[in-house]
DNA sequence: ACTGACTATCTGAACGTTGAGATAAGTAAA
DNA sequence: TTTACTTATCTCAACGTTCAGATAGTCAGT
């Protein structure tokens, strides 16, 4: 990385500038601590881009980002028994309290409904109603199209690219399976 | 992308087992919209990474990750006067209320101070006393390294890679400066 | 000057998450 | 069995954000 022409605007974005403010307050900074930086920023930039988007998608269907993730793992994982709250909060990453509050919010909606594990009656298990199945299946397409229209500037490969450099750093993250 | 071997656990993250499971439940769905999906899910992990890992370093000083972007922001802007709080709030792509609620938060701690703007009445100027200025100076190489090490599996060329793909993904959005 | 439109920030309610602690069920060893 | 430990989920207070609306300052046109 290091400095990018000023010249052509086009390759430029807001996270250059941050670098060179960065660069120029402390110069004594090592520059590739700076690339980290702005690789860091980069993926909260952009987070926030697609947060704001989805955030407007979904809410036409009365649901956040949140309770959709719900649906999906469901809808995704199959199985008749459903999955229990604890994969929930592991698939999520977030903590038991937002999984309560979550599936009691999708319960109450007629999306989901719990049962107490035939094996572990410590556990909850949960599973989309056939409203939610519906529900799901209407919402997917417009959500992947939307989330398609984020990465579209890409072609195949960078694709690919990119998503084999996520998965390398996810991988040194120890993130190698779900639930 | 498309399934990936399933042999080498090396090679696969949380995020392909995701893949496949839409693939087997949703066979009708392109194969390239999941690569899409798979990208979002991946930041979206990672970020939770890094965030679960930044909260505990900040923490360490009496901030959270949102008050350090004050911070920093306002460090590396340079400047005597300061930064306005709409430059803030752009900057950190957030709602008015939020930065209202941070810069609050920050002069109580006496890291920083509002002053009303000399040219635009309406308009806060956020500046950073000496104790903020030392704050953010402690506490920033900390915080490189520790966004280092996430990205640490990546070599050079990588690493430009990927601040390369995600530049390109920003300049798409029009994110092309600050403020 | 005056009006209307716009801009910058603040306010406050609603809401989702975290973090700590409570409850209840499984598990292993004595 | 009994005890001690661990696991799965729920509860609840604290907190940060969004969203909508309020306030106040600016600016262009008359």
């Amino acid at each position: 990385m290091t400095e990018r022409d000023t010249r052509d605007v086009d390759t430029r974005d807001a996270i250059d500038d941050v670098w060179d403010q960065w660069h120029r307050e402390r110069p004594d900074i090592d520059p590739s601590s700076l690339d980290v930086m702005a690789a860091v920023g980069r993926m909260n930039r952009l987070r926030r881009y697609i947060d704001q988007t989805l955030r407007t998608y979904f809410a036409r269907y009365g649901l956040d980002f949140s309770e959709f993730d719900v649906l999906a793992t469901l809808r995704r994982s199959g199985g008749v028994e459903g999955v229990s709250a604890g994969t929930l909060l592991r698939s999520a990453m977030v903590t038991s309290g937002a999984i309560t509050n979550r599936v009691d919010k999708l319960t109450q909606k007629g999306l989901v409904e719990r049962s107490v594990s035939a094996e572990d009656r410590r556990s909850v298990m949960v599973r989309l109603t056939p409203e939610g199945v519906r529900l799901v299946d209407d919402i997917l397409l417009g959500h992947l199209e939307n989330e398609g229209r984020f990465l579209a500037v890409l072609d195949e490969g960078e694709r690919n690219q990119l998503n084999g450099l996520l998965r390398k750093l996810l991988i040194a993250q120890g993130d190698t399976h779900l639930g």
